[in-house]
DNA sequence: CTGAAAGCGCTAACAC
DNA sequence: GTGTTAGCGCTTTCAG
């Protein structure tokens, strides 16, 4: 079978003949730029809809904008992302902005290949949802096009910060299960694929903040951590090894709640309970974690707050600021019934 | 802080007058074009080096190619997706072609907003995956642009069709639960918000085969169908309301896993256990599923499979293939530990 | 094999 | 307030 002829596309030169009116004045209503009189706005926004145009994206980016925001994802596994993507959408939406995806996956040179994709396609802001490439060179991408970083800490002049406080969201998770009375606590941790600082990641954070919570509380001989991935594998992985220890520890804090998740299956297959014999405890509140047979302790962070705030300070750069925002969300511990006392020995 | 000022772009005029040959000759080393010799070829890899050039899609777009594929998602929660975009991706790298991604969302006139956004971009072809738009529509756009529609069933002349064989696997599973014994047996679908002739759905044929092989085994009388969504949470109500009838079934078939999960959070938040009490069949296999504390009998249809199928078929598209392809992959069935026989009376 | 030149659809100066 | 015109960075005839 044909597929037929591709029509040619209506253009703004078709609208303008159409309305009787120039190039310009339609060029005009398509931005609302000042200049053009009620009347002949009528008259175009009329000769629009009866030949039902849209201008093309292309041609648009040889002069101006694309109005188009790029997201950098490092996959869209994680159930996390979707809420940093639907804030992102409310706010992107409002302005007439769309938001494109790509996946940035999980070494730096694909990594760099999307981030030229998204470049060479001048998108007219980017959000890194936890880049892991160098900040200088995020910094040489933010000269050239605004830049919003999600989950990495640092600060710097010509992009913005949104991430969570890492910190105190692991702090909270660490002395939850201090207070329950459990002294044996690992950590599951994701290995370093990054070319950040390490103190300006998130994964680093949460499992530095563990190691000197156990310290602050005199456990520094229980430290344990095992750097997987934050992944259901890398919990699972993490897990079993930390269940063949001589002495196995009593509780888990996962570093994501898929990691949990693994951890969770992992326990459950070495014939434990939770929280009977093992309390496990997560991080990013998902929605999986909320369901009954689940029941995950995790520590809330608010994606959706957090894609908001990206759109925004987005369409901000956009609009021309230029001095640089750093973004904190604050996160609270959500107990539910996956931790739990330790057990008498 | 000041941002600084925004470098220009090098363009290929650059990179024709580093090499010291015309513009034309750049173009067509990018594209590989016939007709350079092989000096010149190197000379103005050199260049391109040199200079660290990348084409401009915008630029690109006005005349030829983007070197760009559209995938215009629901939404990106549902982790079946993931391994659709894992497949397409690998495609499409080799071929040097991006995969952007864009949410459709809920309702028709949101994902028409979205689908328009790629092809104003210029999109070289379009991967829909199951998209709530009219067949007509999607015809009216595969005109102009090559397109492959994934998870419907639909017979079209312009584009092409990836989709699981629905009806077979959906048959796997409830014969699975007839064989156990099961007689009450109730399934969890999805309410349609889509513009597609119902006969096309993947929901649809679920909920259709459920109820043909219901009958086939003549339990006409024990056909229990919740139009809900294939989320946890659709999972979880749908449950709930199973579970309340005033004889509860004894399995349930979710049309989706993640409506599964919900639906084995109900039955635990009711204090039944899976499968003593109730046995729970999920669809899609994700990893979710295969954690051993989940273990969800389910049926498997091969994402990454049809993401690189998909990948495929445009490609053919964009290079000229206009006949018209439909392509189905056969699911099989993953017992695990959630189905079992019913209990005893 | 090579390059000059036209033009894709839009925006932004600049006249009027 | 309105229209004319010159490009943006590529690809593509079409001569040489």
């Amino acid at each position: 079978m044909d597929s037929g002829a591709r029509r040619r596309r209506v253009t703004i030169v078709d609208v303008a003949s159409r309305a009787e009116v120039s190039t310009t004045a339609v060029s005009k209503v398509l931005r609302n730029a000042y200049g053009v009189s009620p009347a002949m706005r009528e008259r175009v926004r009329a000769a629009i809809d009866e030949l039902d145009y849209r201008p093309q994206a292309a041609a648009r980016a040889m002069r101006g904008r694309t109005f188009t925001i790029g997201v950098l994802l490092p996959h869209i596994r994680n159930p996390f992302f979707a809420d940093i993507l639907d804030g992102l959408q409310e706010q992107a939406g409002k302005a007439d902005y769309q938001a494109i995806m790509i996946q940035g996956g999980e070494n730096p040179q694909a990594e760099e290949r999307a981030i030229n994709a998204l470049v060479d396609r001048q998108v007219d802001g980017i959000l890194m949802v936890v880049p892991l490439t160098s900040r200088p060179r995020l910094e040489e991408i933010a000269k050239d096009v605004p830049t919003v970083v999600l989950g990495r800490h640092e600060r710097s002049p010509v992009f913005d910060s949104v991430f969570d406080d890492d910190e105190l969201g692991a702090e909270l998770a660490v002395e939850h299960l201090i207070a329950l009375g459990h002294r044996r606590i690992a950590h599951i941790g994701q290995k370093d694929k990054s070319r950040a600082r390490p103190v300006d990641l998130l994964h680093t954070i949460r499992a530095e903040t563990y190691r000197r919570v156990m310290r602050d509380h005199g456990l520094d001989g229980e430290i344990d951590v095992v750097a997987t991935s934050y992944t259901e594998e890398g919990g699972y992985v993490g897990a079993r090894e930390l269940l063949g220890r001589p002495e196995r520890p009593t509780a888990i804090f996962a570093g994501a709640d898929l990691a949990a998740l693994g951890a969770m299956a992992a326990a459950h297959e070495a014939g434990l309970s939770v929280p009977g014999d093992i309390s496990i405890a997560g991080y990013d509140n998902t929605r999986m974690a909320a369901l009954p047979n689940i029941s995950l302790t995790t520590v809330e962070q608010d994606g959706v707050v957090m894609g908001r705030t990206s759109g925004r300070l987005l369409l901000e750069r956009i609009e021309g600021r230029t001095s640089s925002v750093r973004f904190s969300v604050t996160p609270s511990l959500v107990v539910r019934d996956s931790t739990g006392a330790p057990p008498r020995p």
